[in-house]
RNA sequence: GUGAGCGUAGCUCAGCUGGUAGAGCGCCGGACUGUGGCUCCGGUGGUCGAGGGUUCGAACCCCUCCGCUCACCCCA
């Protein structure tokens, strides 16, 4: 029949339907709540951004950067990439926009699309959507509790089950470089008996060693120096006082001192959420400090911590809740033109006092009206034909005990408009 | 980028050692001229992912490509 083949979304990329997309509009709702609570404010950057910001930000030789970035010339030459994160975008605004010159933290909320061209798989998609938060301006470890403390406030509203909270140190730009070296020495001397992977990390990223997951390694990673006993006394001092206020605030945390973040940016403290049922991904959400940042893209010395939730992840994690609430109120069936005239009228009226009501659209019977409406999940349907317009009184039908009565006009309102105004 | 599994009706799938396609659900109509869900009856449904090869004959065997899924790498 068509000679065209159908055009589908582009792999990697979905859409989010009825009934999901309502319950992302609900994470996005409670979100949005709690940063009100703890004071942020929403930040809406661009989409795409020159390439060098992501390449300065995140990191030349992360594999964020190197192979996964949708980047394009654009006509006058430039390049551009569509943003594969947000903070580094945030970071700039921030710098662009002067923000370090007003008083106090500055915290900023985003949410929305990120790009990554990797090979999907179970909660990970090239388009990606994200719940972040960023709090600039301070390196008090009060500000890392207080971050984490708002997160754990949201995954509670949410009512989400079965997480739990990663807390390390990943040091700054003093003492990581000695560690990494102290390391890499150390993974020298056993090489040969870590699997090809780590053979090849220690080379291009000794600190992922310490995350590798292969059975074998783990007697040899066990035995090898981790982080947290070699930071300096800075860093030592930030990450107990952070530890110190998450046990004031009875947050449940473990402090997991091989995990690795995958930004150069990240120092000091770094968190992550981690789930059972996300499949290999189990990732929820990450974040952490960036100190350095604001300097590395050229701006004021502008401490910071942010963290970024992954919404597809978040929704896997939550499950299918059966949360098919029923989209309309109020259905109206209508026989004849000028029922139909008259139906339309109805239902402008109840709509303008914000009660969603459907119309039939086309001449059915009524029997088939009845249908859609129930298969819409509609509560109640109007009739409206010839009869009840000449004696202005509509039959009222209850879908789900079958009950009919007469009402008119007034008893309509009443019942879904509410009190009159 | 690498690997594995899978592509048969709108959906979920069956289809034996090759003999050219089936079920359930859905959809449309009827039983029931203005009363849904249940039931019964009838109807609609597919170049078996695409192309090529082997064969008298291919959904089934072989090759190539495309797509989806999961995993690796890495990350949210």
């Amino acid at each position: 029949m068509s000679r065209h083949q159908p055009i589908r979304v582009v792999k990697g990329m979905r859409d989010i339907l009825p009934p999901d997309s309502a319950l992302w509009g609900r994470v996005e709702h409670v979100a949005r709540e709690v940063f009100r609570a703890y004071a942020y404010q929403e930040i809406r950057t661009p989409i795409v951004e020159v390439t060098e910001l992501f390449a300065r930000g995140v990191g030349q030789d992360t594999d964020i950067v190197t192979k996964e970035m949708y980047t394009f010339d654009d006509r006058d030459g430039s390049s551009l990439t569509l943003r594969p994160e947000a903070t580094a975008s945030v970071v700039r605004s921030y710098i662009e926009n002067r923000m370090h010159e007003r008083p106090g933290v500055k915290k900023l909320f985003y949410m929305g699309p990120m790009f990554r061209r990797e090979r999907p798989q179970k909660g990970r998609y090239r388009q990606f959507y994200q719940i972040g938060a960023e709090a600039i301006g301070s390196e008090s470890p009060t500000v890392d509790a207080e971050i984490i403390e708002m997160l754990f406030v949201m995954l509670n509203r949410l009512n989400l089950q079965g997480a739990s909270m990663l807390v390390n140190s990943v040091g700054c730009a003093q003492c990581r470089p000695v560690f990494i070296e102290r390391l890499r020495n150390e993974l020298e001397k056993i090489k040969d008996q870590l699997c090809l992977d780590c053979q090849r990390r220690t080379v291009t990223n000794p600190l992922r060693v310490l995350d590798c997951k292969v059975p074998e390694d783990q007697p040899l990673i066990e035995s090898l120096p981790v982080l947290s006993g070699l930071l300096c006394e800075g860093c030592k001092q930030h990450f107990d006082e952070v530890q110190s206020y998450l046990n004031d605030r009875k947050i449940p945390f473990v402090v997991s001192p091989r995990m690795v973040r995958g930004l150069d940016y990240y120092t000091r403290t770094t968190f992550e959420i981690v789930h059972g049922n996300l499949g290999a991904q189990n990732a929820l959400l990450g974040g952490g400090r960036y100190d350095g940042l604001s300097e590395d893209l050229g701006g004021p010395p502008a401490p910071g911590i942010g963290f970024s939730i992954g919404e597809d992840r978040f929704i896997l994690a939550l499950g299918s809740a059966d949360n098919a609430e029923s989209s309309v109120d109020l259905y109206i069936a209508w026989m004849g033109e000028a029922a139909f005239r008259h139906a339309a009228e109805l239902a402008r009226e109840l709509r303008s006092h914000n009660v969603a009501v459907e119309v039939a659209s086309d001449p059915v019977k009524l029997k088939k009206s009845l249908e859609i409406a129930s298969r819409l999940g509609a509560p109640y349907v109007l009739i409206v034909g010839d009869d009840e317009i000449a004696q202005a009184r509509y039959a009222l039908k209850n879908l789900s005990n079958s009950e009919q009565q007469t009402v008119s006009r007034e008893e309509l309102f009443q019942r879904f408009a509410g009190p009159a105004s």
